[in-house]
DNA sequence: ATAATTAAGGACAAAAATATCTTTAATTAT
DNA sequence: ATAATTAAAGATATTTTTGTCCTTAATTAT
């Protein structure tokens, strides 16, 4: 369904909703180990996370990463847009430009449905709700 | 959703299915053509799925891919399974490989329908309904 | 102030996906 | 038989995605 880079993204946003706070910040390391995935490659996407403010960082020694009310009232489909993937949602199955209501491809009323479930799910779900509904420390492992 | 090749595979696929008979081949230079692909990455793709049996060729003046009856009363997911893709759709929207129902990602309930429902419509249409499906010439066209 | 710690930034590397080109083999028409 | 036509096969190239490494900048604790 999506890139890495977004699985990486996901991943990091909803660990860092559920175990931090702006008291109690998050490394890289800490983040990287605990979702399972490469430590410089999640610490690029989490730069653009940054920058974007859905989440924040402080250098120095108990610094790290945290994230505050606004990002964890937000939908997971701003983690997907900030990761430029929300246009995958978009896209026709087989690929086709033109593909449209007024000149459909023959899957285009099945698939576009499927697509409207898949926004919903997205759009619906806060981050911080998903982050509650984490069972356990185990449920992000790869 | 898929990759460049599968879509390539489907719509070179629908394309044969509506246009070429036992009698009436197609040159990979016309389907490259008609689905707005690239014409040697399609010859590598439609070879995969000669050797597959999914689709045939014969070489030489005349010669060219067409289409038999078991492949046209098969579903698309065999196309979508020759190129790989099938367990894209198996796969955990957090890219977690322990996901299941016993250990589930905080999307874990919500996307399983979905994937259902993707499931479904990729092995309920056979590829001739749905090449009778397209329209005209130009809903293949990027 | 200094040292320690952490993220930011930039350059680079490896792997995978996408795409092209050239030669060979098969088939057909003449 | 020969030439023409077409797919198969193999080598190579390009682009994108994924990933690493090293230096710099910011912050904090001492």
């Amino acid at each position: 369904m999506f890139s890495k880079k977004t699985e990486y993204a996901l991943r990091a946003t909803i660990y860092i909703a559920k175990h931090s706070s702006e008291e109690k910040k998050l490394s890289i390391v800490d983040i990287s180990k605990a979702i399972n995935s490469p430590q410089s490659f999640t610490a690029k996407i989490l730069q653009v996370l940054t920058k974007k403010k859905l989440i924040h960082s402080l250098p120095g020694p108990n610094g790290g990463f945290y994230i505050t009310e606004p990002t964890l009232q937000a939908p997971i489909s701003c983690i997907i847009d900030a990761m430029g993937e929300n246009e995958a949602l978009d896209k026709c199955v087989l690929g086709l430009k033109k593909c449209s209501s007024a000149n459909p491809c023959p899957l285009h009323e099945q698939y576009k449905k499927v697509k409207f479930q898949l926004k919903e799910i997205f759009e619906e779900k806060s981050i911080s709700k998903l982050a509650k509904e984490l069972k356990n420390n185990k449920s992000l492992q790869y």
